[in-house]
DNA sequence: GTCTATAGACGGATAGAC
DNA sequence: GTCTATCCGTCTATAGAC
C-alpha cells in the first residue's frame, strides 16, 4: 500500500498510526460498509480517540481517498499505457493480465470500491470525490477491444473487466471471512488463481 | 425517471401508496446507496410523512425486504430445480439461461443489491435470510458444474454467474443515469444483450 | 500527537390527534 | 391513512488543554 509519505518529516517518522488509520478503516468499511463505520469505532479499535483521527485525516471521506488515489492512478497508467499499443490480440492480453495483477495487488481496497458502490457513487460533493469506476471501464473497454467494436465485442469485454474483478475479489485466499470453503474446499494459489483468471478472460476478448 | 409523480393512466394511481414507497425507496437505495437515503427524503418525494412510511412498513430494513424477498424466492427456485436434474452441460445451460432471465427481470431490485453490499452484509439480523448471496453463489455452481468438480471449473462457473449478473445490469437499456453512451454507442435489445451474455456464459462454462 | 468535551445536525422510530 | 410533534440515539467535526 502507499505509505503516505506526503507529510513533512515531523509528523512521520516511523509514525505508522497515519497507516494503521487507513488499515483499520480500510478494513472496517469493506466489511461493514463506509457509512455503517463510524469513526468512533475506527477510534477505539486502535485505542485512539476521535480527535487523534483528524489530526492525521481531514475528513472520514479524505480516509477513503488516501488509500483510493493510489489504486485509481495504477488504472490510469494502465489505460494510458493501453493507449499508445496498437489494438490486437496481443495488446489486449497485456492489459488483461495488468490488469489482473492490480486488482489483486490492491485486494482489500478493491473490495472496498466494490461492496460501496452506491455510496461511492452518491458522493455528490462537487470538490473531489474519491470517485468512478464508470468511466475508467469505458476506456478500459476501448483499450481493449479497439475502436468501433461491435457491441457483442465491447459486452464481452466488458464481461471479461467484470469476471476478472469479482474473481480475482472472491476467490482470493485471503478474503478476510469468506464462506470460500464451501464453494471452494481446494483453493488454489495466487499464481493459479492469476492463470485461471486470465484464461477465462481470454476466451471472453479473443472470440 | 420521475414515475412516481406521473404514471400511465391505467396504471393505479391512486390508492397503491405502498407500491409508490417501494419503487421510490428502491430507486433511491439504488441510485445514492440505503444509508445515504433517509425516510424523510423518500417520504417528500412522495409528498407524505415519514410517520405515512411506518403506517406500511414498520422499519427501513422492512422496506428493503420486501422487495428482495421476491427476488431471492426465485434464485431459491432455481436452484431447487437445478438440484432435481443431472449435471450436465444442457443443464448448465439452461440454469445460465433462466438466471439470466431473472436478473433482467428484476432489474433495479438486482442493481440494489450489487451496489450496497457492505451494507447488506452488514445487516446481521439473522433472522432474515435476505443478507445472504454467499451461500446461494455457492450452491449455484455446485449446480452448474455438478459435484467434485476442479478448482479451476468451479471458478469459471463463478465468473460466467459474476459476468452475467454485472453485464445484464451494466448495459441494460433502462439502466438509470447510466453513461452508456460512452461505452456502447449503440444499444442492443433487450433480446440481443439475451443472448450475447448467454453465448459468453456459455463459452464460460462448457470449457 | 493525543486527549476531553461539546457543538451541531440528522437519523430512525413512536405517540396520539384527526 | 395520514398528520404534528417529539424522543433519543449517533454521527461528524471542532475547540482547546496538556
Amino acid at each position: 500500500m502507499d505509505a503516505a509519505q506526503e507529510q513533512p518529516e515531523h509528523a512521520t517518522r516511523r509514525g505508522d498510526t497515519r497507516a494503521r488509520i487507513q488499515q483499520v478503516a480500510l478494513e472496517l468499511f469493506a466489511e461493514h460498509g463506509y457509512e455503517r463505520t463510524s469513526l468512533r469505532e475506527i477510534a477505539e479499535r486502535l485505542g485512539v480517540t476521535k480527535a487523534a483521527l483528524y489530526y492525521h485525516f481531514k475528513s472520514k471521506e479524505d480516509i477513503v481517498r488516501s488509500f483510493t488515489e493510489d489504486y485509481f492512478g495504477r488504472i490510469d497508467a494502465l489505460i494510458a499505457r493501453g493507449k499508445e499499443q496498437s489494438p490486437g490480440t496481443a495488446t489486449a492480453q497485456e492489459l488483461l493480465a495488468r490488469y489482473i495483477a492490480i486488482v489483486m495487488e490492491s485486494g482489500e481496497v478493491f473490495r472496498f470500491l466494490e461492496r460501496n458502490q452506491a455510496t461511492i457513487h452518491g458522493t455528490e460533493d462537487g470538490k473531489h470525490r474519491f470517485t468512478q469506476f464508470r468511466p475508467r471501464l469505458a476506456a478500459l473497454i476501448e483499450v481493449i477491444t479497439g475502436p468501433g467494436a461491435s457491441p457483442r465485442v465491447r459486452i464481452r469485454a466488458g464481461a471479461a473487466i467484470f469476471a476478472v474483478s469479482t474473481s480475482c475479489m472472491f476467490f482470493s485466499k485471503d478474503a478476510p471471512e469468506a464462506d470460500l470453503d464451501a464453494v471452494l474446499p481446494v483453493l488454489p494459489s495466487k499464481d493459479e488463481l492469476r492463470e485461471i483468471v486470465l484464461e477465462l478472460a481470454t476466451d471472453l476478448v479473443k472470440n
